[in-house]
RNA sequence: GUGGGCGUAGCUCAGCUGGUAGAGCACUCGGUUGUGGUCCGAGAUGUCGCGGGUUCGAGCCCCGUCGUUCACCCCA
């Protein structure tokens, strides 16, 4: 009786040993710099109340319309696999009051999104995210910082080749008033009906157009950064000045646009250039009226979702990824029964030292148990087996150039301690 | 949702105008007593994605389907 195979649903994306390592590291570096400015780890559910999106992320978007994975679960309630992660995290500190306590709440999250999208390149329909929110307060600084943190993250990836680009959507009245002039531009622009469809539902979509001829068109097009109120251009000015006290660099892109509708005032895109058609690896901005929509005070929040897996795919493109962080300290190949129980006895002690220690497992012989050893990456190996049980001395080969020294059992954490963090302080 | 490319051993792929499958890498064992990376030798592995059709005969042609990949829409 043979079985079929079971098959990984469509679009995602699973990490693997040995790339999962470089997933995982990417992932710590990411987020790293949140929790160095105090943010605090808030843990949600990945599947919500689908009114949730619709009403917070915003019908209108395309994310909404036609890239949920919505499905009624066995209570008859709707519930979608979260999107993003923006609105949960809203969500819950409006559901346990948080925003009652001391402001702003800093938060940053970490896990997988949902999106029922064609895959490509670099988009994936379960996808991963880190994360951050800094929600009640209004303050151009805590833009500035949050962009910041956003920008260390992919530092600490090394990376290089990526380019951060903000602009101001402004308050709601420097919104309307361009809207106005833009749509009146559109009008007299000759599109078909998909094009103008787009436009119906938001005309500052077609400022991402990747038509050349529509590119174009809209190089005439009233841009909303000239519309921006007294205090809006204000605030973008302040931001501007932050930045560039804490040199990072940036440009000014008054056509950006962005896919959630919850959007307000700074907003803000990192992107990167070896990856595609997929380029955006994080973005973010405020959101003035969100919480409110969602049936809490009418508080403003900012902050940024960067993309795991992007990041990953940049980190690969410019070879940024460690690859001896990933291997052990020591590899431990014992002889026979008794070893295999002392072995065992020592690799406990030696990890809780902190020596990352692997053992050979299953009888093999011994020139195939060091090919495992060589093949972990291991920087030392020991043979275990009777003459060195009874003389309690092994000796300790430096897989790098073959090089033995003698040692004593009792001596063995001392002496990898020793070696280790003189190998590790020479590189 | 729309369009193009691709689906052959674990991996990367070859397979000429249709004649019932190969390479490299990886893997296992060995090159005499317990030491890896090089070298040499031996070995195992495929319903050629799946289903139909054309044909005396299909991995190669046709149709469908699933998957994958790239791009569009959109986005992390």
């Amino acid at each position: 009786m043979k079985f079929e195979k079971i098959q990984a649903p469509k679009g995602v994306r699973e990490y693997l040993p040995p790339e999962s390592q470089g997933f995982e590291w990417v992932r710590e570096q990411l987020i790293a710099p949140a929790k160095e400015a105090g943010y605090q780890l808030m843990e949600l559910p990945v599947f919500e109340d689908t009114n949730l999106f619709t009403r917070g992320v915003g019908e209108s978007t395309d994310v909404v319309s036609k890239e949920m994975y919505t499905f009624e679960d066995r209570g008859g309630r709707s519930i979608t696999l979260r999107p993003e992660g923006t609105a949960g995290v809203m969500r819950a500190v409006i559901e346990q009051n948080l925003d009652r306590g001391q402001l702003p709440v800093k938060v940053w999250y970490s896990g997988q999104f949902f999106r029922a999208e064609r895959p490509q390149a670099g988009r994936y329909r379960q996808f991963y995210q880190v994360g951050i929110e800094a929600i009640g307060i209004e303050d151009p600084a805590l833009d500035a910082e949050v962009i910041a943190i956003a920008d260390r993250g992919f530092k600490n990836l090394g990376l290089k080749n990526y380019q951060l680009e903000i602009t101001s959507l402004g308050d709601a009245q420097s919104r309307a008033s361009h809207r106005v002039d833009l749509l009146a531009f559109i009008s007299e622009l000759n599109l078909d009906e998909e094009t103008s469809n787009r436009a119906k539902i938001n005309p500052l979509r077609l400022f991402d157009d990747k038509r050349p001829e529509m590119q174009a068109a809209m190089l005439k097009a009233p841009i909303l950064l000239d519309y921006l109120s007294e205090e809006s251009a204000a605030n973008f000015a302040a931001v501007q000045r932050y930045l560039k006290a804490m040199r990072i660099d940036f440009t000014i892109n008054p056509r950006m646009v962005r896919g959630l509708d919850y959007y307000t005032g700074t907003t803000f895109e990192f992107v990167h250039s070896d990856l595609g058609a997929q380029s955006g690896i994080g973005g973010g901005g405020r959101y003035d009226g969100l919480m409110e929509t969602l049936g809490g005070q009418s508080l403003s929040g900012i902050g940024f979702g960067l993309g795991v897996d992007r990041a990953l795919l940049a980190a690969i493109a410019e070879s940024t990824l460690p690859s001896q962080e990933f291997s052990s300290d020591l590899f431990i190949i014992p002889l026979g029964e008794l070893a295999k129980e002392e072995a065992l006895v020592i690799a406990q002690g030696l990890r809780l030292s902190g020596v990352r220690t692997e053992l050979a497992f299953g009888d093999r012989a011994l020139k195939g148990a060091m090919k495992a050893a060589d093949k972990s990456g291991a920087r030392y190996v020991i043979v275990l087996g009777e003459s060195e049980l009874t003389a309690r001395t092994v000796e300790l080969k430096r897989m790098s150039d073959g090089v033995v020294t003698s040692i004593k059992i009792d001596q063995l954490q001392n002496e990898l301690s020793r070696a280790l963090s003189l190998s590790s302080n020479s590189q």
